[in-house]
DNA sequence: CCAGACGTTGTT
DNA sequence: GTCTGG
DNA sequence: CCAGACGTTGTT
DNA sequence: GTCTGG
């Protein structure tokens, strides 16, 4: 689960909704212009798919004299690749970590790490799930009644390329549970989306690193926070990001005949996109 | 000890 | 890095 | 998560 | 069937 979801809200708007201080003073001072040239870096997306930069908000530097702790917002690769990998693309780790099972990632080797220390959450306004009938996959799209923003527990981490050249990769995975009442006839597992309250504690590295009190906040969220709304087959197509992919179902043209582009052949060419809005974690 | 995995999902 | 399997 | 590929040689 | 790419 969870492995598509939509973000159209501008960076700018996540911040003023989730870039407060651990005081819940209000927007960091030092955000403002930082976000204000951001947008660029992430335009609306209607279908975010693995190793595509996501939102993440993450505990800022460490609290000291001169003031609280902050949060940030900067977007990660999603799909975790852990300090230790070889290379990114790694058989059995690369980018292939995109969820992290809430019962068991505190002692998971791969997961272990960061639930105790690099935690965070993968900002998104809604999140897709198929239910399959057979070969038929039909897609959904989860979001809150209000069509606000939401936090889903997530845990990144920061790769280092051999001899230090080059810059560090930073991913995160998102954490799931249960489905609960309104995901259930549709799949039977969601993603952590945090409250206000489970998202301060969840970001807090001062909340602690014991697993049993972090992994309370791992449930799922209240039936009443999401709606299901049946959604176009048009975003099963992962190259298909645009409005479309929220029409109702039944409204997508049919498939054209005739195979696309391979792969391999050519060289590689773009770079992923990372930015660090607040380099100096 | 060294070598190899390190994950989730869904499907059967 | 750390754990598991052999 | 779904869609689409699933390969090697030799040439530039 | 299984893996990779997005």
């Amino acid at each position: 689960m969870c492995g598509r979801f939509t973000i159209r809200t501008p960076l700018a708007a996540l911040a003023a909704r989730f870039l407060f201080d651990d005081l819940g003073e209000g927007l960091a001072p030092a955000a403002g212009d930082a976000l204000r040239d951001a947008d660029g870096g992430l335009r609306p997306r209607w279908n975010v798919a693995p190793t595509q930069p996501v939102p993440v908000l993450r505990a800022g530097p460490a609290a000291g004299a001169d003031g609280p702790a902050r949060r940030r917002l900067d977007l990660l690769r999603w799909g975790l690749v852990p300090s230790w990998a070889r290379e990114p693309g790694d058989r059995a780790v690369g980018a292939r970590l995109i969820n992290a099972r809430g019962e068991t990632a505190h002692a998971r080797p791969a997961f272990r790490d960061a639930f105790a220390r690099r935690r965070c959450a993968v900002l998104a306004d809604g999140f897709y799930e198929w239910r399959r009938d057979g070969r038929r996959r039909e897609p959904f799209h989860f979001r809150r009644p209000d069509g606000g923003p939401v936090a889903l527990a997530g845990l990144w981490a920061r790769w280092r390329p051999p001899g230090a050249d080059g810059p560090p990769l930073e991913t995160c995975a998102v954490v799931t549970t249960h489905a609960n009442a309104v995901v259930a006839d549709i799949h039977d597992r969601m993603p952590v989306l945090l409250d206000d309250d489970g998202l301060a504690r969840w970001l807090d590295p001062a909340f602690g690193e014991d697993p049993a009190p972090l992994r309370a906040l791992l449930v799922p969220c209240p039936s009443t926070d999401l709606v299901a709304v049946p959604v176009s087959s048009w975003v099963n197509d992962v190259h298909h990001d645009d409005p479309r992919c929220l029409d109702p179902p039944g409204s997508a043209p049919p498939p054209p005949p005739g195979p696309r582009p391979r792969r391999g052949g050519r060289p590689a060419p773009a770079p992923p996109e990372q930015r660090l809005l607040f380099p100096d974690l």
